[in-house]
DNA sequence: TCATAAGCGAGACGGTACGTCGTGTCTTACG
DNA sequence: CGTAAGACACGACGTACCGTCTCGCTTATGA
């Protein structure tokens, strides 16, 4: 199982020459940041029509979009540890590597987002729900070896880990390091999951 | 009380002038989005000239990052509430209001500094540097007032509760709220800083 | 009675499919003229596909020259007024009628002309010779009624009658009329015909 | 008098840089003809940007138009051989040379007139009027002479000399020559202007 | 009181990318 | 096999915006 989780779990919903367009755009992004890249540039290193690629996406903030979460579709692959701590220190240090990578994507996807409503729910099912549903799955593991209560979880919270990380990475100055990650999970994520005084929220 | 925390509306470097420019800015920026935002459509609603523009902000991006940084100066007024936790409660529900109000900004700048780096000290001092005098005269405060262990501090992850507020406010679908403010302040913030299990970092 | 004059409707080559095709294309080209006229709306109003158009006519120029010349195919009937005058005003204001209505094709076909040196001989053969003919075949009668002599005809001008009308046609503002035709056949033509003082070019 | 006439009248309502356009314009047209020219050639050879030239021309079309007009302004120039028939043949002469070298951008000119209704005004001005002024300046100077008769010029048809050579040369396989011209003022024109027989229009 | 300069509104300009559209070629699938 | 449907590469079109520049007009000071 570890080995089928390893790859991404949809088989990702376009053609070989989208892929390959995405891909062509996610490396330009990378290379050159969101508006050094041209709609032109990606269309002449895939030897493909500017026509060919506003056929598939309306703009080249969806385009972009779209490269984005297909270069991180990756993501959603179970640590399987053993440990909570293992699990939750996996998918912290897996995630400040992409955060570097990605940072200026992110921030490019960001501004986006804040422009065209229509891409919240792609990026809330892309981006949020799969990620929840990786954290859900290492909470409940940790759940049934008994390492933490189900009581200790807060749903609002879940995203704590990941989203301080690459909050930390999109944000300049401060791009989180190992050394973040076991600081975030070893004082704040695990005493917060396993705390004693329960002190509760009352309004 | 610190140096820097307790100046909160220090009289802006502006004239009346730019200080115009940049409010026409910032209403347009939370209009349209950064790049929708245009300079001759904020030297024309100022009915002002291009040259006038950038004869004081040598281009859009730093324009853009001026008008924003005026428009938060005002957040680092210390809320002195008399204990850790309704301070950080204060600062929370602070951030969430202005979250809301400057979420489309905030993607803005953010975008910007990915690609004009010299853009990343403003930022740090800005934004970062005066956040964490806030967050350390809070910290402080609880410290001398015998509420935390001055050692359960970890300089890692002071922005912790901040930034994350952040993050969930620029991100599409999540914006915090004051439920989000009080777990993360009792299930996460309060029990790390008071943690009885304190597993050390070790490598 | 020549040759070429009297197939006023020689059964055209083309199927009944293609000369579908030319009919839509006349019609596109008259309401939007040549550039707004595309290829694709031919095919979609056709409810044919493009290749079958680039099949038979291997660019948007040749189509519409195919088109032009296929609406134009019935002019060459002769007047046989039984008089010079009277077959002149007969042609031209058959020229005139026919000049109203297809200004535009002309015009098209004209601009095409210039670019595609390879239909020079097509109009010649489509569009001259076969109005030369004609006109040869009114003066030979009249030559043949002996009211002119063949002296006084001039081979160079044999087309000043039609052209100039056609001219007038597809110029704007100033559409021939019935009397435009009469002057010119009384005042211009046949007094050049029938001249006394027979000025001679000397070189 | 006859050294100022020699210049076009008005001195034209362009810009330096604007005519400098036209005359790029101009050029490229001569060299590839209307749809090889394209308006970022233009630009660049002028070493000007494209919104600088759809600033004042809304699209390529007009700026064929305005540069075709600014390329025959010079037409205007009374030829003043001192007699009738050397203006005639002056006029004619030089129509046949414009037309050899504008034959392609008349037809450009045209087909774009059968599209924007807007420009059969200026066709009509700058095209038209301008040179029956200039016949009518000719005809004017005869009559003053003795030469012709007043009553022998017919109004409708001022345009039959200038407008049959202009069609000659912009059709295909028989552009007008000196032999042309001689034999349409000898044997056409002038014997319409002085013929003896009258025979009137009467409808 | 006038002139000479500095600041500004207005907006043209070169450059560059965007997004659209049309041509002519090609492939796929249907009949 | 011919055809309808339509994807595709190529390339021009016309638009928009940035950052620079020039032109006049105002205003504020110095002779």
């Amino acid at each position: 199982m570890t080995q089928t989780a390893d790859r991404a779990a949809e088989p990702s919903s376009w053609s070989p020459r989208e892929t390959e367009l995405l891909a062509v755009t996610l490396q330009l992004l990378q290379e050159h940041g969101y508006d050094r890249l041209t709609v032109d540039a990606v269309a002449a290193k895939a030897r493909a029509s500017k026509a060919t690629v506003y056929r598939r996406w309306p703009s080249k903030a969806e385009l972009v979009l779209a490269a984005f979460i297909e270069g991180i579709r990756q993501v959603a692959v179970p640590p399987e540890t053993g440990t909570l701590r293992g699990d939750l220190l996996h998918m912290g240090e897996l995630i400040c590597r992409q955060g570097q990578q990605h940072a200026g994507t992110i921030r490019a996807v960001l501004v986006e987002v804040s422009r065209n409503p229509a891409l919240n729910d792609v990026i809330k099912h892309q981006f949020i729900e799969q990620r929840k549903a990786l954290v859900n799955h290492i909470i409940a593991q940790a759940v049934d070896r008994g390492e933490i209560d189900r009581a200790a979880v807060n749903d609002e919270l879940w995203d704590l880990l990941p989203h301080y990380l690459i909050f930390r990475s999109i944000f300049p100055g401060r791009p989180p390091t190992r050394q973040t990650v076991k600081a975030l999970v070893d004082e704040v994520v695990i005493p917060s999951l396993t705390r004693c005084n329960d002190r509760k929220v009352d309004g």
